[in-house]
DNA sequence: GTCTATATCCAGATAGAC
DNA sequence: GTCTATCTGGATATAGAC
């Protein structure tokens, strides 16, 4: 009778194979752009002819679409690992934080995940559900702090996508937008917590 | 004695050429995504051979460079256009919409002018004048409305950029977005135009 | 001004040997 | 699993005839 190993060794390499090959197309794609990336250079600096990288994905649009997973699934865990505070207020500040510096601190990353970069790339439905996944973690630490409705986490989402975007596209590296953080979740909170006592407009 | 015809008709005809390239590069970046524009479409789109553009153009980068001038001056014209409520919120409103709206109509208008979506292009110092001149425009009218310093513009930034990335990026051609403006501009209102009379914090 | 012909290079992808 | 060889098609750009 044969004995099933417990561990398959061959899948092990293969897997880690494929983290290499991916780790090589970030690092491509953070120097020469997201849309530059080529896979002879994916596969030269791994020390692969290209043709080989073929053995573990099918495709190009295969491997972006393991990055769009891989990095969803780098801003799941972060969410998952913040010791989130009671108060709405010190929450927003920062889950703004979270998200504005994860996507500052990697444009690429951030272009694939967030914005229509590749003309013709759209995730598979494998990892638009990490996506999903996302949003959805994002939307029930927003509830706890009280903000709930769509329209409400859509000025969220664009106050938060907003900072990125202009950090990123204007002085990537820096800290201008960054800066602003605060600011903007007081600005976010005080609309969207009022306080009773005012009275705006009669 | 040689007399100097007013009009040039031969540069007339360069000129009405050369837009016509460019019309014919929009439409294609519109349908195909803003890098995936090639000059062989952009040839054929007309009824030219490719080899021929490059009489009108240098390279492929001269055509962006010439199509980010073009968008921002059709931004320019737009702010120019205005007749500027003097109220400061009402202000506000207005140029949200305005920017807003521009990038959201056209999206990869937007990502030329806006993103760096593609890899190695930078605008040229001339084009890039116009940009500045359209960043010093909003300038002008946001001080009129009493909003000024480096900071409270960048907000004002991210805010708008927010909304029109989010638009362009997850629903393009749609609404959900453009519908919070109106709210978006009250939250920043609030924020910069503080009321004396509430004490909100102790 | 516009063309044909061509240069050069690069891309993603496949076939099949080892 | 990885390779060599190759296919196919695309790109930007130039040379030179008309």
């Amino acid at each position: 009778m044969v004995v099933e190993p417990v561990r398959d060794r061959r899948a092990e390499r293969r897997e880690s194979t494929r983290a290499e090959i991916l780790e090589a197309a970030w690092e491509l794609a953070r120097g020469q752009g997201l849309a530059g990336l080529s896979l002879r250079d994916v596969a030269r600096q791994i020390g692969m002819q290209p043709p080989s990288l073929y053995w573990y994905f099918d495709s190009k649009h295969a491997i972006y679409d393991a990055m769009f997973a891989e990095g969803n699934r780098q801003l799941l865990e972060l969410i998952d690992a913040q010791q989130w505070p009671d108060d709405p207020r010190e929450l927003l500040r920062q889950a703004a934080k979270l998200f504005v510096g994860f996507c500052s601190e990697d444009v690429a990353r951030y272009q694939l995940l967030f914005q229509r970069t590749i003309p013709d790339f759209e995730p598979s439905p494998e990892s638009y559900a990490l996506a999903v996944q996302v949003y959805d973690g994002m939307r029930v630490r927003m509830a706890a702090a009280g903000v709930e409705g769509p329209a409400r986490l859509d000025l969220w989402t664009a106050l938060t996508a907003g900072l990125s975007a202009q950090q990123t596209s204007n002085e990537p590296g820096g800290d201008r937008w960054l800066k602003l953080i605060d600011e903007a979740v007081d600005m976010y909170a005080d609309h969207v917590f009022p306080k009773k006592t005012p009275r705006r407009r009669r």
